[in-house]
DNA sequence: TCCTTGACTGATAGTTACTATCATGCAGTA
DNA sequence: TACTGCATGATAGTAACTATCAGTCAAGGA
């Protein structure tokens, strides 16, 4: 049995994270001892990686307590899983290139400031802006 | 000349936000006419692009604020402001990666779920999981 | 036995970056 | 004059934390 805090260190998450699912219902069943204390068993533990995994992964909290709230359901709900974690993925790759996209307007900003320093032009604020916002 | 909903409509932000941005002064010097109405000027309109560029690529509101400030400064900072976009492009260079690795847990994840709707296989709840969050 | 220390608790407030609602004000038109 | 439309600042709400607070309880030392 593990505390907040040991599960905490575990998955290298503040306690206030865990505390503040816990709150939301991200983690179903967690006992207490008598002193109130949350006590996490290995059982949980594997749902508290299961959440972290997919809050990692982009999730939304409320989507992720439907998620969970479908995982009680059992067997029955795996199609409705499979369709969430499909809707997901779409939005994950969409994710990838958008960073790529951002990451390559700074690149090309930093090629112009590196560009404008060695033939030390003057006022380039504009100018290397032009290239580099992609509305132009 | 544009008002604060031309200019939402023209880059396609809400203009709840370009109010947001101004009174976080990352829009330095717009005029009033005498109705107290903010109106940009095609100069103004170029930093409205830098500074959503920037916010786009991930940059946050405070850093932007800076930026905005040392390019007021002139030709003196652009070292300082090189730096800055380095970093920022540090920044995102980790977030590309992070979003990819996002995605395929996502897709590992998925294809669990495709096997185990194939085969019938019951309890995929647990059993799915160690193979997709990357803590084992 | 008393007292301090340390771990946990819920409640609450603060943070960032918006997003939305509100009453107000002014300018132009019927 | 009344109405419509667009702008305003103030304010409140949102997500997902992050931090602080007082309070409780048990274990350990003087």
């Amino acid at each position: 049995m593990y505390t907040i805090n040991d599960v905490a260190q575990i998955f290298s998450v503040s306690p206030y994270t865990l505390r503040f699912y816990a709150k939301k219902e991200l983690f179903p069943n967690i006992v207490r001892d008598k002193q109130n204390t949350r006590l996490f068993s290995d059982k949980d533990l594997e749902y508290v990686e299961m959440v972290l995994a997919l809050r990692h992964s982009g999730m939304s909290l409320s989507s992720i307590k439907n998620y969970i709230d479908l995982c009680a359901l059992g067997d029955q709900s795996i199609t409705e899983r499979l369709h969430i974690i499909q809707n997901e993925l779409n939005n994950a790759e969409e994710k990838v290139q958008e960073s790529i996209r951002q990451r390559n307007i700074l690149k090309t900003k930093l090629s112009y400031y590196e560009k404008a320093i060695k033939i030390g032009e003057k006022n380039i604020i504009w100018s290397e802006l032009k290239h580099s916002n992609g509305h132009n």
